[in-house]
DNA sequence: TCCAGTTACTTGACATATCAACTATTGTGT
DNA sequence: ACACAATAGTTGATATGTCAAGTAACTGGA
């Protein structure tokens, strides 16, 4: 396909192909985070410290903070007040290793984990609904394509 | 085990497909936003202060501040502050409008728009980079899924 | 033993997103 | 003309993300 074939397929506003992908895919998480995060709020939880009690849950025993970081796209001095309002919120508790001192474990606390229960069915049904009108190819397809899609940028973001 | 389950370390599998999905698609917003935002940080300014100069030169003319945000995902509240710093930064600036005094124009100034045309190249650089291992069949299809992945979501949201 | 480097976090400053509530201005119905 | 609703934006409180810099604790070598 020559260049000039290809601007004419682009929709108004996009310089390239890849823009258009790039943007597509930008709105897409938008929007559905917007709807999850809808959801937590329901709930008295952010959609950050979600992943975190997730992460946690996930884990089956207490993380270092950085663990939890270290699993979360997030940044590490971002940990820190994540930490803070899920202890202040009573949803997980530091404890100090005695090993090592420099290190903060996270635990779940029986609230936490209560809350992540409550909350599978909720987040499994939005998920069947926003996604829902995808088939299972489709989102095979879209996985395969997402994780090809980010190769480039977690090498040089060092992932 | 997918790449992404190696990633982010979970120790139990995703719980459906669409979850599966869902966090493919977050996980490479999220990786490619961080080259973007590095790249915008060279040149002094954040991807949000992009999009609004983007958005702002793509019209070619003032818009009100609401319309601004009404072509970002941005909620209305966020697009004050957004504004108050790119005009701190001599890269747009407001005008009230003479006929509806409520209304208040965003302007790019010479500055904004010359830092655009600096990016263009280097902006179109990184999308070939990021998303240079799709070929254009596949970016279509990547498009195609993202659109159909996010239409419910935006009804929900009113979009 | 002591010191320099590393590791695990924390803190501080700033940008942004969210919602609720507020101001200013305009429009509308009576 | 007056009361009230609607519209455009701003402000304030809270949560989060970013980087740079700081603190506390461990580790390895002279």
């Amino acid at each position: 396909m020559t260049e000039l074939e290809q601007s004419i397929k682009l929709k108004r506003g996009f310089r390239s192909l890849r823009e258009e992908a790039m943007l597509n895919l930008v709105r897409t998480v938008d929007q559905t985070q917007i709807a999850f995060t809808r959801l937590f709020r329901e709930h008295g939880i952010t959609p950050q410290q979600y992943n975190v009690l997730r992460i946690l849950s996930g884990a089956g025993e207490p993380l270092p903070c950085l663990e939890v970081a270290a699993r979360m796209v997030t940044v590490v001095p971002a940990i820190t007040g994540l930490i803070d309002r899920l202890e202040k919120a009573g949803l997980a508790v530091r404890k100090r290793c005695a090993d090592d001192r420099r290190i903060i474990f996270v635990e779940l606390t029986p609230g936490g984990r209560g809350l992540l229960k409550a909350l599978e069915e909720p987040v499994d049904r939005l998920h069947e609904e926003l996604l829902g009108q995808l088939t299972d190819t489709e989102l095979k397809t879209l996985i395969r394509l997402a994780a090809k899609a980010r190769e480039t940028a977690e090498e040089r973001n060092g992932a």
